[in-house]
DNA sequence: CTGAAAGCGCTTACAG
DNA sequence: CTGAAAGCGCTTACAG
């Protein structure tokens, strides 16, 4: 019931190989016999079926995402700066968060092989690095958001960590913090051990290097933030301020603060990273690392369709700069 | 390159009828011969591809979603459960999100006419309805997530926004606070409508019915509920607790109240609407009446996957009941 | 129980 | 500049 080209040719007197040539543009045709066919077209409402072109052509003109989880708190802004970016190209976005076992990840890789789509972007859910390496090496474009400093063999979009813990620890520095408690990530990520680093040697090169009690392994966490900054300050407070690298840590950690009766600044100064949406409506606002996470996506998303459309990608990663947003929870200048 | 079912079928020394009748399991087939085919299938790794089964069935087991906006702070809730369903059910998703104008709307609607995919998820992007209306009639099944009042001619899923301000109502009234500040939503939203008439019933039937000074239109920013509750405030406190239509609201009027050195609750309690996950996290932390925004995008999605695999949909919408969270923002018992 | 053939709606050499 | 025909990888009557 859908009009098809077929239905378009007999309607324009011409033969279905003319209408696919004047949809695709292709410069052979008569332009008198173009304009006819395209009248045609709108009068009927005629869209090619996105199926049939794709078989037809060997290619979905459709990219796929992966992502571990939709209710991360900067996952909106990355997966909006993807949709714009697709949308705009013309290609259509699958979704897909493996996040229900072996089971769904297998799901997912058939959805490869099936050929749904082109390219695929990913910002990676745990322990999916090998399946990724290996889509890859069968052919499948792929770049990644936020490596977690696993450094794929793939291309991928990722922030200036190191630079970021650095500008963290600047700040707290400036502010005439020395005893800072850091609260870090994951260990296994290699973003965390990015963002240590940096606020680790800019303590140590103002000369007041980090003492082993005051880095605490974390887990991105709001719960468990609170609970390591709660039991520190309960045992005695010997910081005087909290570098946690990730914003919802950050959040935990103010929580604790305030829960023993002290004050964000001026008893604990915090400093987050991420630059969530949430940040800015803390109270005190949160001073934080921010990571351009709509313009990762946005890039992200950029270099797979450059793929797709045949330009040849980067070799090396494209890192973007995070920068220090500076608010309520650390003092002024 | 990629292998097809006419490799399966040589492989097994079958016809291609024969393997796709053990793909799609259809009884008529030996035992031992589908156990051969089966065989090959797994060794030779294939998988039919998704465009063409697609193009052959005319139905493309993809579902698409449209959204006005990935970044809104319950959004990731909905994204969730309804990216859960769909892939647990075997379809794909595809996620729109027009935008940028008239432009991308009818790029939208072109996908449609691709019959990209065979039944779309949607919650109202501005000024949509319509577009949305015309495709239903010309019988893409949809499905609304959260009508926002406009009862369209489709199914759709929503939440008790009724009862909700009522209960909202109820539990400010039980606190004994008698003179709220409400701060609506835009007025043309039904579900704003609904919940003010909530909330106003309420105390009316308790006995103090709200003047006309105290309900504000405002417009789902934080920014906007701060400025208004803190000029009221400016103005000359003459209420005792503020009642947001959403939490982003909430959370501007928790901003205006400290910013003028009163305290939350004991000088104004607050309640929200909607327990996004920033709720629970603000100081003091949110009391709000819950959506289950999560269980309503996989309602939507097990609505309209129901109609894709043949049954009839509810000729009602799905209420889905509110329920409030009481947390610090309001007085305990 | 099994297969040859037509068809889904396009694109793309190949001829003219 | 234009068209007939083959092909993309499946499914599905239709025969046997």
């Amino acid at each position: 019931m859908p009009v098809t080209i077929a239905d378009v040719a007999r309607a324009a007197g011409v033969s279905k190989t003319t209408v696919s040539r004047v949809l695709n543009t292709r410069a052979e045709v008569d332009r008198s016999t173009a304009e006819r066919v395209r009248d045609v077209i709108d009068r009927l409402g005629y869209v090619p079926s996105s199926g049939a072109v794709g078989l037809a052509r060997g290619q979905s003109r459709t990219v796929g995402m992966l992502v571990p989880s939709l209710t991360w708190p900067w996952m909106g802004e990355v997966m909006q700066g993807v949709v714009d970016t697709v949308e705009a190209a013309g290609f259509g976005l699958l979704l897909f968060t493996c996040n229900r076992g072996a089971d769904s990840v297998e799901r997912f890789t058939s959805q490869v092989s099936a050929r749904a789509f082109d390219g695929l972007l990913v910002v990676e859910p745990e322990n999916t690095l090998d399946m990724l390496t290996a889509l890859h090496r069968k052919g499948l474009p792929v770049v990644l958001i936020d490596d977690r400093g696993h450094h794929p063999e793939f291309p991928y979009v990722t922030a200036t960590n190191r630079d970021g813990g650095a500008e963290a620890a600047r700040h707290l520095l400036a502010a005439g913090r020395h005893r800072p408690l850091v609260l870090t990530g994951p260990a296994r990520f290699g973003c965390v051990r990015d963002r240590h680093a940096g606020f680790r040697d800019a303590y140590a090169e103002a000369g007041h290097p980090l003492g082993p009690g005051q880095v605490v392994e974390s887990d991105f966490t709001e719960a468990h933030g609170r609970a390591v900054v709660g039991e520190r300050l309960a045992a005695g407070r010997e910081f005087d301020a909290v570098f946690a690298h990730n914003d919802l840590g950050a959040v935990g950690a103010m929580a604790a603060v305030h829960a023993a009766g002290l004050r964000v600044p001026q008893d604990v100064a915090v400093v987050g990273f991420d630059d969530i949406p949430m940040a800015a409506l803390t109270r005190p606002p949160l001073t934080t690392v921010r990571q351009p996470m709509r313009r990762m996506g946005e890039t992200a998303a950029g270099l797979l369709l450059a793929r797709l459309t045949g330009e040849a990608l980067p070799a090396s990663p494209v890192v973007l700069p995070t920068s220090l947003v500076a608010r309520g929870s650390t003092p002024g200048p």
